[in-house]
RNA sequence: GGGUGAUUAGCUCAGUGGUAGAGCGCUUCGUUCACAUCGAAGAUGUCGGGGGUUCAAAUCCCUCAUCACCCACCA
């Protein structure tokens, strides 16, 4: 063997055998009738690349899935991608950019072929970081989130129609009514032209300002304002023909539909329900709004009054909904100021008519454009310089008193002495999660889930648990924050303005049935003209109950046909036809009529569908992961066997994205839980705790890591330091340590293989437990692998993985390293040749046992030991886990024993270190008194006592010799006489430094022995416990005190 | 504003009622035939402050301080 593991060498070559070996296939390995064990990866994004988190998240779930698969388990880790909407449109936007060319440049078509195109080129990149990591998925069964939607070329091998299945799930649900359409205020990302949920808004504290202005009372009325203190004082009385309003954001004032009052508030009641004016905008339109009452408005805050701007702003939206406020949009898809429709002039106009009583449908309040001409197609952040500039040049800004034109008058000269009241103000800006652009609340068409519906199962099954047919969170304090969050869900906003995803399966039609689409002139036929009146007037449909939603076209069109079978010749003989959108339906239809005109030929008609152009957000496909990869709809095999899955292992920051929408949805479509328990894990940040970011600098690239410390070491080091609920720091001295360990645990291997021991799974139970043959180092060393077996085991069991590392760590480097091959070299030299063999194969075993019990976190190294160490039925990947138990192997004398012997040796190696005795060198031991049980473990352990603590002889003496080092040991005192080079004071030093410590000891516990209390209330072993250790300690202080004694003789 | 978590050795962190641990770092020593990616021996803690419960508190409760994260609509 070589001195140390080439891992970069042997891991993909391990891999790959692995590979080829079929060994991580679902059920390879599974024990007939075995139970089933099956893990979801959390799907990384198709085009992305392998992150610390991932490298994490993924150790932990290989971690179970190689122990489950060990024990037998039926074992599926389902492996696969999300097609992650945003993100890798982005990626192909980005890549078009460079060379000057725009999304928009392509049609839809087109470019989906070329995300397509940039999803097959990526597709194995992800992969093959997993694989490097070790990650034991099942490959054959690979999944994708878009497999199977137009366009897929690449099909996946397990053959699931993802696709398929999402629109399924959207047709049922709207078939339940669980999903709807509706014009709503919803969060809109200007960058990229969509829809985004509440979820993916970061809010951020953002230097800002905030504006105060006046907005005069309609028809220069005036009121008297009068403040008060909390005691009804009057502080402020004056007449005042305006009303005071603050804003953070007045370029929304164009589209205010009210300002609102507290109806409590005794200011301004006098002028509750008068109009005022908005005081921007040409001064020959300038709007008048009414002065309403409201709860929302705080009277403590600012001026009391809120404008009311119901298209632009969460609050002011449902103050319009509830006071009847019209809600005018202000700006287009990319944030600008609207630029569409008819001049202000006449918008303004419109608006007075609804301020008068005009009522008006929301699509007609919508082609409304109240944006001043001059302000029409700016950026929405130019748009409000300028309005706070046009307000302020009119003198319509609330004034205060200029601070720095006030006290010397040389130094402020020519300063105004009032200046607009401009506060600086932090507020919490909306961002968007990819874009990082300020959001802008917007008032558009959206499909939405009505979560609210559905979340009940999901709260009831977390709450009653695992145990009871439900889930469980780990660690608990998630388990909060889960329930908050679904105890309060809004609506899910499930349609983005992408061309990535899966389209919405809906389709739309020109209403031919309602109400208003009739013959006007009564002839029995409708012309070109009467017909495109009607259509574009207002029989287009985008209303709720003039859609149909199918799986697809045809089923569609069945649908589209029989409405059509409801009316007049000769429109019952028009043929369903898709095309792109409402334009080409328009243009399509008016051909056909023209045609039909000519030909009067009915089969000529046609009647046009579009397809709603939308895309379903991400993650409402990412939460059908559990059920789509197992290929429902159809009843698979796999289905039946695998759900629900075992355990989700993923970051707590995708609990509302990820973990909260699959329980829903599981429970929605399958009525059933999606998983067992949910382990959620802590996010990765750098040695300093700050979170990896590529702009930070401060990524650390596992596969960097992988290269240079292998994979083995870059897991366990991920699994050490895998406690729960806390972050991770990573330091790569620490993966350097468990290098070392690796190394460390070859070398130990090594060391055998030099000394004829061969793996073996023969326990040598012969030589164990309460045999009279045996070494005493054998028969431990069998007990404690019993014991870390157990922790190991128990650890797991429990979803401690930090546990388990540091369980292996110790017992491999502190137990079988530091001591038991030590133990070894003497027994394996010796001359009785039933000892030599009984040591190989207690060694063979226990270093077997190693490898096991170490494979699920280190399974490159452990795999190549395997197969050096001896001929193999198997690979180590497909071992059989263990399961003896401690009480079985334990043998209570040997652990006794052992542990006597090597305090003996820690004791001489600290008493020879601190009186500095060379190293190296061998000297005789004298023993002034010791038991019968210490005397038999010295002679039974006399070499590898003489080795370890470098002892030349030992003899038996009454009186100890002038000048020696005192070695005090439970049941016996020894004595090393080294009168040429001991230090008297120094070893009295080391004897009173060791009392001290042993008296403060003893103090404590003979305080509590003392205690009546503390006999009669702590538990009998905790007492016992403490007299048998305070007994030691005296029987120990006693020593000391002797040998301080004979000191002082000498001296 | 609400919520959650954290505060333990120089650093990074384990430790859920029995009197405090690991890794790294530090000091001293070591060319012993598995390993210098090593070995041996050491030093370092009013377990954030205060109060309470208990025979016993790093651990449970209250409170204060500081930090971190999550959620939230104050114009």
């Amino acid at each position: 063997m070589e001195k140390t593991f080439n891992a970069a060498e042997a891991e993909p070559r391990i891999y790959a055998a692995w590979e080829k070996a079929g060994a991580f296939r679902a059920g390879a390995n599974a024990a007939p009738g075995a139970e089933t064990f099956c893990i979801m990866i959390p799907p990384p994004n198709v085009t992305g690349s392998l992150h610390m988190g991932h490298a994490f998240n993924n150790t932990l779930q290989d971690i179970l899935v190689r122990w489950h698969r060990m024990r037998g388990h039926d074992t599926l880790w389902q492996p696969g991608t999300d097609h992650a909407g945003i993100a890798t449109q982005m990626v192909v936007e980005r890549e078009l950019a460079r060379t000057n060319r725009r999304r928009t440049d392509f049609t839809r078509e087109d470019f989906v072929d070329l995300v397509w195109q940039q999803k097959h080129k990526s597709r194995s990149n992800i992969r093959e970081q997993l694989e490097r990591l070790g990650a034991s998925c099942d490959w054959s069964r690979e999944a994708f989130t878009m497999a199977g939607a137009p366009g897929d070329v690449d099909g996946t091998p397990g053959g699931q129609n993802f696709h398929d299945a999402v629109i399924r799930v959207f047709v049922d649900l709207y078939e339940k009514g669980l999903i709807y359409r509706g014009k709503r205020l919803v969060n809109w990302d200007p960058h990229f032209e969509t829809a985004i949920s509440d979820l993916e808004v970061e809010n951020v504290e953002t230097p800002g300002h905030m504006w105060h202005f006046k907005y005069p009372l309609a028809g220069g009325e005036s009121y008297t304002y009068v403040e008060r203190d909390e005691d009804g004082n009057v502080i402020l009385e004056e007449e005042r023909d305006w009303i005071a309003i603050a804003t953070t954001r007045p370029e929304t004032m164009l589209g205010d539909g009210a300002v609102a009052v507290h109806p409590g508030d005794a200011r301004y009641a006098p002028i509750v329900g008068k109009l005022c004016e908005i005081p921007v905008g040409p001064k020959a339109h300038r709007r008048l709004i009414p002065i309403i009452t409201d709860e929302y408005p705080d009277p403590d805050f600012g001026s009391g009054a809120v404008k009311i701007t119901g298209a632009h702003d969460f609050n002011d939206y449902a103050v319009a909904e509830r006071g009847g406020i019209p809600k005018y949009r202000l700006m287009d898809t990319r944030g600008a100021m609207r630029d569409d429709g008819a001049p202000y002039a006449e918008a303004a106009m419109k608006a007075q008519e609804i301020v008068a009583g005009l009522t008006l449908s929301d699509n007609e309040i919508d082609a409304i454009n109240l944006v001043p001409d001059d302000l029409r197609g700016l950026d929405r952040f130019e748009a409000r310089k300028r309005v706070v500039r046009q307000i302020t040049d009119e003198g319509l800004a609330v004034m205060v008193p200029n601070p720095d034109a006030s006290g010397d008058q040389e130094n402020t000269a020519g300063r105004p002495e009032w200046v607009p009241l401009v506060e600086a103000k932090t507020i919490m800006q909306p961002f968007g999660d990819r874009s990082k652009v300020v959001i802008e609340p917007m008032l558009t068409d959206q499909w939405f889930v009505d979560a609210a519906s559905i979340v009940g199962p999901a709260i009831e099954a977390v709450r009653k648990g695992k145990d009871n047919g439900g889930t469980d969170i780990l660690p608990e304090a998630d388990r909060k924050v889960y329930f908050h969050w679904l105890e309060n869900i809004e609506p899910w906003c499930i349609s983005r303005q992408l061309w990535w995803g899966h389209q919405v399966p809906v389709w739309y039609g020109f209403d031919l049935s309602g109400e208003g689409f009739a013959d006007d002139e009564a002839d029995g036929a409708l012309d070109e003209v009467e017909l495109l009146e009607l259509l574009s007037d207002q029989a287009l449909l985008k209303g709720d109950e003039r859609h149909h939603c199918a799986p697809d076209f045809g089923a569609v069109k069945a649908q589209f046909d029989d409405v059509l079978g409801t009316l007049p010749t000769p429109l019952n003989h028009a043929r369903v036809v898709e095309v792109a959108d409402r334009e080409a339906a328009l243009h399509a239809i008016a051909a056909s009529l023209a045609e039909y005109n000519v030909s009067q030929d009915p089969t000529q008609l046609i009647y046009p569908v579009w397809r709603d152009a939308d895309v379903l957000d991400t993650w409402f496909s990412s939460g059908l992961w559990p059920i789509g990869t197992l290929g429902w709809p159809d009843e698979t095999e796999e289905l039946k066997k695998y759900f629900p899955t075992s355990v989700l292992i993923t970051g707590f920051d995708i609990i509302f994205f990820w973990v909260a929408r699959m329980m829903m949805m599981q429970y929605a479509v399958m009525g059933e839980r999606p998983f067992d328990t949910v382990y959620v894990h802590a996010l990765v940040r750098d040695e300093k705790g700050k979170k990896m970011s590529k702009s930070l600098g401060n990524v650390l690239d596992p596969l960097d890591l992988v290269e240079e410390f292998g994979a083995d070491a870059v897991r366990f080091t991920l699994t050490a330091m895998a406690a729960m609920g806390r972050d991770l720091k990573l330091s790569t001295s620490r993966i350097a340590g468990y290098r070392n360990f690796t190394t460390k645990l070859w070398n130990a291997v090594r060391f055998a293989e030099m000394n004829g021991v061969t793996g073996t799974d023969a326990i040598p139970t012969q030589y164990i437990r309460d045999t009279d043959v045996g070494q005493t180092a054998n028969k431990w060393i069998v007990g404690e692998t019993a014991k870390v077996r157990e922790a190991v085991d128990e650890a797991l069991e429990h979803f401690r993985f930090n546990d388990a590392a540091n369980a292996l760590y110790a017992f491999v480097w502190g137990k079988v390293c530091d001591w038991y091959v030590e133990f070894a070299k003497p027994l394996l030299a010796s001359e009785d040749t039933e000892i030599v063999r009984e040591t190989r194969a207690t060694m063979g075993w226990v270093l077997d046992q190693c490898m096991i019990l170490l494979h699920p976190i280190m399974p490159f190294i452990t795999e190549e030991l395997w197969q050096t160490t001896a001929k193999r039925g198997n690979m180590l990947v497909h071992a059989a886990w263990p399961s003896y138990q401690a009480a079985d192997f334990v043998d209570e004398k040997a652990d006794h024993e052992m542990t006597w012997v090597i305090s003996l040796i820690e004791e001489v190696r600290s008493a020879r270190a601190q009186m500095h005795v060379p190293a190296g060198l061998h000297i005789p031991m004298l023993q002034l008194e010791l038991d019968a049980a210490g005397r038999a473990a010295w002679d039974r352990n006399e070499a590898l006592i003489k080795r370890l603590a470098r002892v030349e002889s030992l003899s038996e003496i009454r009186d100890m010799p002038k000048g020696a080092i005192t070695i005090a040991v439970d049941g016996g005192t020894f004595c090393l006489p080294l009168a040429e080079i001991i230090d008297v004071a120094a070893e009295k030093a080391r004897l009173e430094k060791t009392l001290a410590k042993l008296e403060k000891e003893l103090g404590g516990l003979r305080g509590r022995l003392s205690n009546e209390k503390f006999l009669a209330s702590a538990p009998e072993d905790v007492v016992d416990e403490t007299r048998d250790a305070a007994a030691a300690k005296d029987d120990e202080a006693a020593k000391l005190k002797a040998a301080l004694a004979r000191l002082a003789e000498v001296a």
